[in-house]
RNA sequence: GGAGAGGUGGCAGAGUGGUCGAAUGCGGCGGUCUCGAAAACCGUUAGGCUCGCAAGGGCCUCAUAGGUUCGAAUCCUAUCCUCUCCGCCA
């Protein structure tokens, strides 16, 4: 979310903003019902102001025992006029944040103007992408013959995109959970977590993927209020990250890192069609991820390590990268900054993102309500927060997978990973 | 699922209709004392919104949402949450 301050003083800059992101919001609009509400809040805060005053006075009536029926009466006419002004602020009131839950976050600086991916830059790569003298089966070929994964089976117990692993396959889920875990644990100082995979709906609406997307996101119970319904986590920014919801955190104890596993659960309707062969695009999957809570002073940064401790993964299993910046009209609806890190499937012959490193600066963290004291101003201010996949699983098998094979239908997975899979 | 107890400031904990945004203690911050520290003592210490160039005003908030009343932390209703006990259960 957004400071309505700031969208009041900065209308441009907001405009900019929304337009960089591709996203249409009506501000003058909005700016008009903000000065609507403040002047007739303006006028009920007068009235509240002499009914304080008049309440004091008939307290004071009643202790000397004089007779206080004319103020009361009049008193009675003035509150019922407050309560219709209170009503009237209340609707335009509910009216804005209903609109500002629609609005993104502005991205920095930095960040390429874009339309769609078409802004995207790769900034960096590392390693070579593979060549074989043999000839390659594609990942589904691969691990179907091996016996590791079977969508049929899945297609059978679920529907389609729930893919499920046998033997090997069940086992590299397993290692590849234990090894990025200590990694990020070990190496990288991150406290691990294991929080709950069905969040309620004012988490989802913390970290920003409802209202928007609640069309992506895997619903569970009904509800008519708003409340008591829950969702499947699409990710465990979700769970982790609302972790701190409605809390003051020590100046202190930051930066908090947070890093946990969870099944992760996506409908993505519409999506049919496009590169959805074998594990890349499946509606339930496993990923470890990295949360951070830091000071704004520096938040930039944080990011480029962010990003670091997600390369570390990828360069011990020895997989062709690159990091992509993505441009403005590419980026999630929350984000501010985006690097995606992109593996090359050789067999596919693509690019397969396997994890999304971003940087909300305060927006999450002002929807959430997740502050911090300032040594130096003495003020609660909002943290910034930022997360990252270390990685994404299903698509980080497939990866593996394709690159790993040696020509007899065979895989030989890299050094660090085989001690997980003894 | 059933029964009971309870939700007040960073924490603990008073407060049952009228100077209560809230006693007191702890903690935090500033100071006195000290070579320094501890102790002691003194002072200070919620957040949000809003008006104003500013100085400084005003309004709101005692789980949440309604209700009663001239007036609610205090009374009523609903919801949520926590704890204890019972039941069920991997």
């Amino acid at each position: 979310m957004l400071d309505l301050k700031f969208i009041r003083e900065n209308p441009k800059i907001v405009a900019a903003g929304l337009s960089a992101k591709g996203v249409n919001i009506n501000l003058e609009q909005l700016l008009a019902l903000d000065a609507e509400r403040r002047s007739i809040l303006t006028e009920a805060e007068e009235l509240k102001a002499k009914r304080n005053a008049s309440n004091d006075e008939i307290s004071r009536c009643k202790k000397n025992g004089q007779d206080a029926a004319g103020i009361i009466s009049e008193m009675k006419a003035i509150s019922q006029k407050i309560a219709v002004l209170d009503a009237k602020v209340g609707g335009i009131a509910e009216k804005i944040e209903k609109e500002m839950l629609y609005i993104p976050n502005m991205p920095t600086h930095d960040v390429p103007v874009s339309k769609g991916a078409e802004g995207n830059k790769v900034v960096r790569s590392w390693g070579e992408p593979r060549t074989f003298g043999h000839k390659i089966q594609d990942h589904l070929d691969l691990a179907t013959s091996l016996g590791w994964l079977s969508m049929e089976a899945g297609s059978k117990i679920t529907g389609a995109g729930f893919p499920v692993y046998f033997g090997m396959g069940a086992r590299l889920e397993r290692a590849l959970i234990n090894f990025m875990l200590d990694m990020h644990t070990r190496k990288h100082n991150y406290l691990e977590v294991w929080p709950p995979s069905i969040v309620n709906r004012a988490s989802m609406r913390g970290t920003g993927q409802i209202p928007k997307m609640e069309g992506d996101m895997y619903r569970l119970g009904e509800d008519d209020q708003g409340n008591g319904d829950f969702f499947l986590i699409p990710t465990a920014e979700v769970p982790v990250t609302n972790i701190l919801r409605d809390t003051t955190i020590e100046e202190k104890d930051l930066p908090v890192k947070y890093t946990a596993y969870t099944p992760c659960f996506r409908k993505e309707a519409g999506s049919y069609g496009k590169d959805t062969r074998g594990l890349s695009r499946v509606h339930q999957f496993d990923k470890v991820e990295m949360v951070k809570f830091v000071k704004p002073e520096g938040s930039a940064q944080e990011l480029e390590t962010l990003v670091q401790d997600a390369e570390d993964v990828l360069q011990a299993l020895e997989l062709p990268y690159r990091v992509v910046l993505l441009g403005s009209g590419d980026m999630s609806f929350a984000a501010a900054k985006c690097y995606d890190l992109e593996v090359w499937a050789p067999a596919t012959k693509k690019w397969f993102e396997v994890s999304s490193c971003s940087i909300f600066t305060d927006f999450q963290a002002r929807r959430m309500n997740i502050r911090y004291r300032n040594s130096q101003t003495k003020k609660l201010e909002y943290v910034h927060t930022l997360n990252g996949s270390g990685l994404a699983l299903a698509r980080i098998v497939l990866c593996l997978l394709e690159n790993f094979q040696d020509g007899s239908g065979k895989v030989v997975f890299p050094k660090a990973l085989q001690p997980y899979l003894v």
